[in-house]
DNA sequence: ATTTCATTCAACCTTCAGGTTGAATATAAG
DNA sequence: CTTATATTCAACCTGAAGGTTGAATGAAAT
């Protein structure tokens, strides 16, 4: 569970993200949630589900509503998977700048 | 090209990541990269397709030989959307220590 | 000129994600 | 108790992702 393949399978849907979006301005209901979607509750119930089995979700079931929250917290695991990657690219500016640096060495 | 949605899409598959991290030790051939894999070259190959649209791969086309090399740059939308949601895993962070200094202080 | 090697293209198969609709469940309201 | 509301479950459909195999391309080696 909150593996690192669930969460980024999660959120790697553009309507997930928008999910995660709008959960970040506060709880909502499901309805809620699929209000300002352009598809049908039960789709949105199962990417509540996956989002949900990544981690990424809390529900609070509340009588016949159901409170969703966002958990943010697995996220961690793409932040320091992507941060594994970061030297790369900083690395590949830092040659940018070496090529200019020479340049400028070799015509001062 | 290079948006958001193509970089999760590409990361999102285990064989991809993995790609990258053999990528991370330096440039290679695509036969060299398919070597370790249980699967067949042209598989790879087409995994490479989608590294490479999402601008995560770069390909240096020597005679008949392919040498690929990794981009990170991309990352970096990645990395950005995941930081506009640190806050929340911080902010859970900081609810859970508030949880506890409150007790500590109702039985000091 | 042939053959071998590195890679992709094309066609195909299978699995599954993402969507639909309709029924089921469970709680709230009248 | 009946009805309305909120949500999920189940069955189904469709498109595409990920894999396979075999042929095509194009460069290197003999």
């Amino acid at each position: 569970m909150d593996s690192l393949s669930d969460v980024l399978d999660a959120i790697s849907h553009p309507s997930r993200r928008a999910i995660l979006d709008r959960l970040s301005r506060g709880p909502a209901r499901v309805t809620q949630i699929a209000e300002p979607f352009d598809m049908s509750l039960n789709a949105v119930s199962k990417h509540l589900k996956v989002l949900e089995a990544a981690g990424l979700v809390r529900r609070e079931v509340q009588g016949r509503e159901h409170l969703i929250e966002l958990r943010g917290e697995p996220l961690r695991l793409v932040s320091a998977w992507v941060q594994h990657y970061e030297q790369y690219w900083k690395q590949q500016l830092d040659r940018f700048e070496d090529h200019f640096k020479s340049k400028r060495k070799r015509k001062p």
